[in-house]
DNA sequence: TGTAAATATTTACATCTGTCGATGTTTAAG
DNA sequence: CTTAAACATCGACAGATGTAAATATTTACA
């Protein structure tokens, strides 16, 4: 098994904001996902798929949804898939996209946790 | 009365990433809030202050907190104070900067709620 | 095998961002 | 009025980031 952690376990490993501060380590582990979410074509990649039936969506449907080349689109994907958010599944020739809701979930708890 | 809106209430404005897609607008009233806490030093810096008996903290102490240089924690300080996340405020030669933890709230339950 | 469609990767480039040194501003104390 | 301390702003620069054109890869199907 890996010593990495992954980065929903990164974000799941530490208690809220406003308990204590955050260490430089699990700040670092912590970023990458709010760094994901901090574009709008992103972030709206991410409410897309997540709010699709299913909590999936094909990449052949993202496509259409905004005025950006596919490679851009790609592009934002990955980024969102290598911060944990989003996983993959090829099917055929089409690629499916389907949320993590415990990363969004574990984010939360974390952001707005109370502080006791 | 302003027509813009404070970016609380940006956050504010619309049902979790789960459950409708986010308009475009909607995005890029949320990205501001994303992107200030996309950065590992200003991460810490939020959750000093929000843990921070009182949920504020005086500038003097943050600085220290960190190996860079003061000109560099006053520029994330006023990102996270214009995205509208730190309240500021000056007494005597001293600046606070207290959380405003109802953003922290909006944004997790914007982040983490539940599709339906 | 050959072709077309869906998606990813590579490359390049303009813009954005984090950082610091130097300097400015504000407040309190002599 | 000076001086010192706390904090902000300015200017500059290296590195990160979003975007698209060109190209590669994978899969289905004739």
């Amino acid at each position: 098994m890996s010593l990495e952690l992954t980065p929903v376990q990164a974000v799941a490993c530490c208690s809220p904001l406003s308990r204590e501060p955050l260490s430089e380590s699990e700040a670092e582990g912590i970023v990458p996902l709010l760094k994901a979410l901090g574009d709008p074509v992103r972030l709206r990649l991410m409410s897309l798929v997540a709010s699709h039936e299913g909590g999936e969506a094909c990449v052949c449907d993202l496509n259409d949804a905004f005025e950006l080349s596919q490679p851009t689109i790609s592009h934002h994907l990955k980024v969102l898939h290598e911060a944990g958010l989003l996983e993959r599944e090829k099917r055929g020739v089409w690629v499916y996209y389907r949320a993590r809701t415990d990363a969004l979930e574990n984010l939360a708890a974390l952001i707005g946790g109370k502080s006791r």
